[in-house]
DNA sequence: CTGGCGATTTATAACGATATAAACGTTGCC
DNA sequence: GGCAACGTTTATATCGTTATAAATCGCCAG
């Protein structure tokens, strides 16, 4: 409390006695004069040099302990050109119920302890996805970048991957060039969603997939396709609507299926929203869940605990997803890393 | 694109030719020596200042727009001491659905096109809530703080104000200053839930409420209390449980509930788990939503529109609320603003 | 006594921006 | 012609830090 105070009285005391003690924030001069050391050679105490006698950097470290002395950020910036920031790209407008809160979550466990910080960039859908990615290379806004809503030929991954600038996509590309990522194994997911309906006595599935540009559309179209193939069932791919849509028209497109005479009998939810969609559709139309029709859904928080009649989830888990991204980011930055250790998929 | 282009060829050209285009970032000694102005000169054609004729004030942005000249926000910031940069402080493991997500949404909005930057500062929740504020002060981390779960006598409040630092919360205080805050209407959204409950019909209510420390607890007990002793219908109000809980003890406890012979038939829902914990342990004991049990929840995500069967609820746009924090706390760092100008409620 | 070496410390400059005060060329007036 | 005043531009210093090169010291060998 008493160092942290910026109150009047430590403001007039400063003014009285040069300025040794709280009042103004602490710099490397301060300290300085508090020790009879030069500027030059704090920093370098604090820096932990070889060339300091030890003696020296344990004085200098004690003395800025006690006034709490801490670097002062933007200085550190314009010197060096580190920024200590870590920025997270995201279209906040997304609709995907705390998709960006949890990996927050993570990222910020991640981050906790060390030096950085973590700005959102926000990405407007009406640009283009590349823009924010560029203009934080571009102005070295931070010293790496976390994205999501990966392509299978990303655009920003090719850019980031030229430039030798660190960063970790969430979700993975086709590219020739490996790159580092984390992603959720949503091949697994639809597959082993897929085999658990069928296993459930489902005769004809059905999967509303994310927007098709996405990577991690293809790997669930392919997962669920396997096991469709493997077990012969029928099945029903939604053309005209993906996870992105709006919930009503996610429900609009079940509804229809459930009018027809050769309804779908299983679902494979890779979102929350929809799971509910088709819950909402079969109530509507006095079929039973897990009777008439049964359902696998994505779970990513704990809403589907409280959800009645219980629904079949494989878990996301986010926050780790968060937690890991920010880990391999840093190691990044730390210094060049095979490849091979930047890349996380997590499975079921 | 070419003026972006970092690449080889733009790097190669720009040690030729001093550094007049592409290659490294534009600096203000960059447009100096393009246009052959002196630095000082170029900063304050930038700025706009009368001093400088205006003939030349458009000449020199002419070219720092050509060669896309950014200010470097380092230099700013280290030589005005303005940081460009909202900070936004949140416990991320908060498990509110999507409730930061929103408010970032806001805030992203309200942003948009100014040089400020939204960082999240993580508040982890084994230390004092006022430690991160203190931080972002001290070391002028931010020009303007965001907080949320506001609380009757908040430290933060007390701190911020006696130091007349920028900052909104989401959130009233009940103390004898005035200060900046966004607030929903939870006194009006409790006493018309309860309400209604009672116009359907309900004859005892419940209410889970949010953390007794927290200042919409008391709003929303109140509102509660009113409707109630209106009316004059029992109720009863959870005493180890909030909607802070896990959302399984949520549930345990209205397990217990409608287990008791005089139980409950109306519930005010401050929270969408809440709201869905409810449901599970109607639909386990067998009772009819909308007929042996009444619900009224508040709706902060589009959730709800697809929950069977049919919820009613009450909207809280916290995307506005986000927006609104952003839009009040920039007018107040642009200048001293009456405080009274700087408070928004959300109605209903 | 001088030169030199190793161990420490320090002076200087620079990162990119801006506030301050000084300098500049032009004009008009006495 | 000299000088003040004006409109405009520029030189200088500074924010806090760190990389580089230089300086200082004691000490020992020659």
């Amino acid at each position: 409390m008493s160092l942290d105070d910026l109150g009047e009285r430590g403001r007039r005391a400063s003014r009285e006695r040069s300025a040794d003690r709280a009042g103004a924030k602490p710099t490397l001069k301060t300290i300085a004069e508090l020790t009879g050391l030069a500027v030059t050679t704090v920093s370098r105490a604090l820096a932990d040099a070889p060339q300091i006698a030890l003696e020296t950097r344990m004085r200098v470290r004690q003395v800025a302990e006690e006034i709490g002395y801490m670097p002062d950020r933007a200085a550190q910036r314009l010197r060096t050109g580190r920024t200590n920031v870590i920025s997270l790209v995201l279209d906040p407008h997304e609709e995907i119920l705390g998709y960006a809160t949890s990996i927050i979550d993570g990222l910020s466990e991640a981050l906790r302890g060390t030096p950085y910080h973590l700005v959102i960039t926000p990405h407007f859908s009406d640009t283009p996805a590349i823009d924010p990615v560029r203009h934080i290379m571009r102005n070295r806004m931070a010293d790496g970048i976390i994205f999501t809503r990966t392509e299978p030929a990303d655009e920003r991954v090719k850019l980031l991957v030229e430039h030798d600038f660190p960063f970790i996509c969430h979700g993975r590309t086709e590219l020739a060039t490996a790159h580092p990522y984390v992603d959720y194994d949503n091949y697994a997911f639809a597959y082993h969603a897929a085999r658990r309906l069928i296993a459930s006595g489902a005769t004809k599935l059905s999967i509303i997939l994310p927007p098709d540009r996405f990577t991690f559309a293809q790997h669930m179209r392919h997962g669920f396709m396997t096991a469709v193939r493997e077990e012969g069932v029928r099945f029903e791919i939604a053309k005209d609507v993906t996870l992105d849509s709006k919930s009503d028209a996610i429900r609009d497109y079940v509804y229809k299926q459930m009018a027809q005479a050769d309804r779908p009998d299983g679902f494979v939810c890779g979102g929350e929203v929809s799971a509910m969609a088709v819950m909402a559709s079969a109530y509507d139309h006095d079929l039973e869940l897990g009777r008439d029709v049964h359902l696998v859904a994505k779970q990513t928080s704990g809403l589907f605990d409280q959800v009645r009649p219980r629904v079949e989830t494989i878990y996301e888990d986010l926050s780790e997803a968060g937690l890991l991204m920010g880990r391999l980011l840093l190691k990044r930055i730390g210094g060049p890393v095979p490849v091979g250790e930047l890349q996380a998929l997590q499975t079921l």
